[in-house]
DNA sequence: CATGAATGAGTATTCATTCAT
DNA sequence: AATGAATGAATACTCATTCAT
């Protein structure tokens, strides 16, 4: 029937979005499975009709971040400066981390610190967007632009974690730096020019 | 069974060691305090003698390896360029970081995805040190060689964790940019200058 | 597994049940918790289904007790003589004890012995009986029946401790005095004219 | 050497004392072992050189404590009214139990609520004491005082539980009933003839 | 499909007792 | 004889997962 495949759309999204919520406030391991079932207002058992375990909702949900930065990825234009790209790349991440925060803040997290079954699978599920942002990069070093003895993935994904840190960072401390607002300009000038004012101190030993 | 002061010592620090390993290795929140022990060789209710709980042993790992990132910060020349200090400072958290590697990877981690507890804890811990890279980096402001408009202990801690990220990937993954042995260089690099060719692309939209 | 209410019922009973009888036989914390389960044919952590902790089955049995000494208080007549108004109350507690005696004793147990929380607990929770008992001795005082220069709230507390104590006795050592058979008349003969015959006695030095 | 072994026995009641005070206020299973040895100024170990258990300790001080009533009981009169042997006995009790009020509280708690075990410990301990007070009783019942169908041993049990019972409330509770300064001629006096006026209304139904 | 009671392995912590020093 | 570190069995409680209803 129509309608119940969309009741089971809901509830699907509605248990990934407590479990974002609730694994983004107190940690994947310390989240009960419980508290996201009754958040998202279903039977604690009604989640295995969903996911087959607690770790495949983690999954599904990094799986999900993942697709949305491939999506702002593939949003960046083909065509500007490196600096532009990149800040457009950043700005488009944080529009769906504006409206998705708590997934957003997780996939933060576990981006950072999570266990290397996670973080193996974030660089599976997020390579297309690495793979966007290394061309980025690429075509910044063969512009000359950007000097850096390295594959542009590993660039790419330093860039990342960069940028994640720097939100996750934002968010939870209004009073660091960069502010929330800056982040795209800031997270961007500080990966190509750093925070030192351009000229003679460049190649200071 | 009165013992001298040295086994005890001892004995605690090859507790610390085992949950440095433990905790580095697979969280901890994942790591049963009976394999402490155990990894420790003595007995489940030993680390009891020790520590008062789990957290406690947890804290005093953050504590010294906030002590031991306090030193680096105070053995960091006073009177040369921001550059030179501040590859001081990484230089001597990473000759550290190489003896103490698990106690370092774990205080990386915590810094980037502990709990609000532990990073509050960490916020204390580190504040001598994040004063220190703030004078630091204070001088580089008045001597205009910085030019950001923040305070200069969130600059600071940015930098901070911005090298721990660098550390905890770079160990991680030997493929990863920057290689470990550039750390220092390339991280201050990073921070100062971006990774772009200085020059006109500077003030770039 | 949705269940009926009867079932579930079922199980909390069984599961209290089973908790009296560990409880009154070998104390409240001599008592492993998981006894009380097993006892009661379920898994370990079923009674965490029903009770948050191990102090709150202990509490529900106290409340339990209490509830049963209120219902035998409030079946007393109210208008008949001291004497036979408390041999009613004492006999009534006597006949829900021969149909819950683990709960009786254990119920007696906690009065005489327990700690201080669980005296606090029973003290609230017997109030109602305790009342209801004072009422009656404050009546013998009013008619001059009784002849006792304090609170007949404390009366009655101790009216209350002696028939438990009585209970105890007889129940443990059947060779005791007095017999259980015998307790009502017996307890509220002693309450009442003591053990020595009545006469000129009666205040000698 | 005599002042060793003047020390050990200083030691030896310097626990005891310390696990009378400890066992009376939290009760004997919630005592650790290592707090009455630190509140006796020692080391923990050191515990097992005088005592090869905790029970043991515990029954220790259940022996001294009957020896105590048994002393008390050997002190009163043999030769007074029922009433004014009772009472002496009641009296020197009191006295002792001034004196060694912990050791006095827990004998009382253990008289009443202590485990199977304790209290055949207490029984034979005790037996001196209560062939004492059934001697006494006796004597009552051939003198036509007392008229209980009952073995003297049984009824002088009961006495005994009843003043530490009242003992042991008046302690707790000073609002209580009887009023510790009052416990020997009340106790007696309750035991005796009850708290009903003398008279008509003895026999009643 | 949804429910939520039942399950039982897992976990942090306590504590009586031992024994090397 | 005294010490106190080491031991490890015991224990209350949690929680992911299952499955009867």
């Amino acid at each position: 029937m129509r309608v119940n495949e969309q009741t089971k759309a809901e509830t699907r999204q509605a248990l990934l979005d407590a479990a974002a919520q609730a694994f983004a406030r107190h940690g994947y391991h310390q989240t009960p499975i419980d508290s996201v079932s009754e958040a998202a207002g279903v039977a604690k058992g009604t989640i295995y009709n969903y996911f087959s375990s607690k770790e495949e909702v983690l999954h599904a949900l990094i799986h999900d971040a993942c697709q949305l930065a491939v999506d702002a990825a593939e949003t960046t234009p083909g065509s500007a400066s490196t600096h532009a790209r990149l800040e457009a790349f950043v700005q488009a991440n944080l529009n769906w981390a504006r409206k998705r925060t708590p997934l957003a803040l997780l996939f933060a997290r576990e981006l950072l610190g999570g266990d290397t079954r996670t973080q193996a699978l974030i660089r599976e599920a997020a390579a297309p967007c690495v793979e966007k942002v290394a061309a980025i990069l690429q075509a910044g070093i063969e512009r000359r632009e950007i000097e850096v003895d390295a594959p542009p993935e590993a660039l790419a994904f330093t860039f990342l974690k960069l940028t994640n840190m720097l939100l996750l960072q934002s968010w939870e401390s209004p009073t660091s730096w960069p502010r929330l607002r800056d982040l795209p300009a800031t997270a961007v000038s500080l990966f190509l020019h750093g925070v030192a004012r351009a000229g003679p101190s460049r190649n200071e030993p």
